[in-house]
DNA sequence: AGGAAACGGTATCAAATGATACACAAGGCA
DNA sequence: TGCCTTGTGTATCATTTGATACCGTTTCCT
C-alpha cells in the first residue's frame, strides 16, 4: 500500500511486523504546512508526532525572544510531546512545521503499550530521551560558557556540515531566533566576521570560507 | 536484613519481589565522604548509581567556571549515568557526593533487561529521563532569558522551600558555582538584594526575609 | 598564640550584549 | 512604476557581566 510505503521508509528501525500493523491500524498522518504551529506553549499533548518528511522546529520563547531546542527529522519525534504523553503533561515548549511536513500521528496511549511490548519502539523512545537530552545539554553548555559570536560560528558551521553546501539560507533575524538574542547583535557579528574573512554576506545568505 | 532495609526504604516504588532478589543479588552499595567524586567527565560509566542517603551534584565544569546541572537525591539516579549506560557512552559532566552520601551501585547490563522485564523499573528509568530532562530545561530557559540577580533570587527561594527554612548555609563562592558566575558577581548582587531588604547577609549563611 | 585559608566588601576598568534609531537597498506586488 | 515589506548597516548609548586588585574579618588548624 502507498500509506505504508511512505510510514515505514522513514521508520525502517520499527522491525516487529505486528507492531507495523498495529501502527497502520491506530496511526494517521497528517500534514503541515510551512509555518503551521504544530505544538503549542502550554498544550496537552495527546498524540506523539513522528515525523515522516519536512521537519519540526521545537523552541523557546519569551516575550519577543526566542531560541532554537532542536530540529525533529524524518524518523525522529519530538522529546516535549514524548514526555508529555507519558504524564499527561502540558507541553513546555512551541513546535511549528519548519517545511512542508507530514507526521505520523501515534495516539499517546499507545506508547507506554507498545514500550513495553516492542523492543524496537521501546528502543526509539530510549533512543529519543537520550538524544534529545544530550543535544540540550550541548546547547545549555554553548549558552552558559560561550560568547554569542563564537555560537553564531559554530551554528552556521553545524549547519554547513549538515546541508554540506557552503552558502546557508538564513536572514539576520532568523539566525537570532536561533540563538536567542537579537537581529542587530547578529548583524554586528556577522560583520565582523566578513572583515575578517570568514565568510560572506549575501541578502538572507551567509557563505562561508 | 539490615541491608535490604536500606536499600527499600527508598526504593519503594520497586514493587516486584524477583526484582528487589534480582537487586540484593546483583547490587552492591558503596559509600563515598562530602567531596568525593562519584563521575568524572569523559569518564565511561559501568554502573547506575541510585543514592539511597546523601546526594550527588552534578555539574559542569570550564576552566574555573562551573554550573550546576541538578542534585540525586535519595530514591532517584542520575541522568548521565543512566543514558551513559544504554549506549556505553562517556558521561559529559562530573558527578560529586554532596554530603556523606551511599548509592546502589546496579551494574550497566542489567538496567536494560530490567527494563523489559520490569514494570517499576521501566517507569523508573521513565522518570528518571522525563524530569531530569524538565530540570535541565528550567535551568536552560533561565540561563537564557533571566539576568543572573532573578537567577539568584530563584535559586534562594527554591533553597529555601526545599528545606523549609529561610536561612541558607551557602558561600558566595559556592552559590557562583550553582550558578555558573564568579563570586565578585555574586557578593554584588547579594548586597543589592540586602540594601534592598530582601535578605540579611551572614557569613556563609543568607537568610531570606 | 600565630599563621593560613576561607569569606566577603568594594572600587575600578573592560568587554559583551542589548536597546533604539535611522538610513538605504533589494525584492515582491498591485 | 510606485509602494510596501523585508533585510541589512551602523552609530550611539545604556546595562549587564566579568576581571582584577586590594583589604579586612572570621574561622580553622597546629
Amino acid at each position: 500500500m502507498i500509506t505504508e510505503n511512505k510510514i515505514f521508509e522513514n521508520l525502517n528501525f520499527i522491525t516487529e511486523s505486528t507492531l507495523r500493523k498495529e501502527i497502520t491500524d491506530n496511526c494517521k498522518i497528517l500534514s503541515f504546512e510551512k509555518g503551521d504551529t504544530i505544538v503549542r506553549e502550554g498544550q496537552y499533548v495527546k498524540i506523539l508526532p513522528v515525523v515522516l518528511t519536512g521537519a519540526i522546529r521545537v523552541f523557546q520563547t519569551k516575550e519577543d525572544r526566542e531560541i532554537l531546542l532542536y530540529y525533529v527529522m524524518p524518523g525522529e519525534t519530538c522529546m516535549m510531546s514524548l514526555s508529555a504523553c507519558f504524564f499527561n503533561n502540558q507541553s513546555p515548549s512551541k513546535a511549528v512545521a519548519a517545511s512542508p511536513t507530514e507526521i505520523l500521528a501515534v495516539p499517546a496511549r499507545l506508547i507506554t503499550t507498545w514500550q513495553t511490548k516492542y523492543a524496537s519502539w521501546n528502543n526509539f523512545v530510549i533512543r529519543t530521551f537520550k538524544s534529545r537530552y544530550d543535544e540540550l545539554l550541548d546547547t545549555f553548555e554553548s549558552v552558559v560558557f560561550e560568547h554569542i559570536d563564537q555560537r553564531v560560528m559554530e551554528y552556521l558551521q553545524d549547519r554547513r556540515d549538515k546541508q554540506e553546501k557552503s552558502r546557508i539560507k538564513i536572514s539576520h533575524q532568523q539566525l537570532a531566533n536561533e540563538l536567542g538574542t537579537t537581529r542587530v547583535v547578529i548583524s554586528r557579528i556577522l560583520k565582523q566576521f566578513e572583515l575578517s574573512g570568514k565568510l560572506v554576506l549575501h541578502r538572507a545568505e551567509i557563505e562561508l570560507l
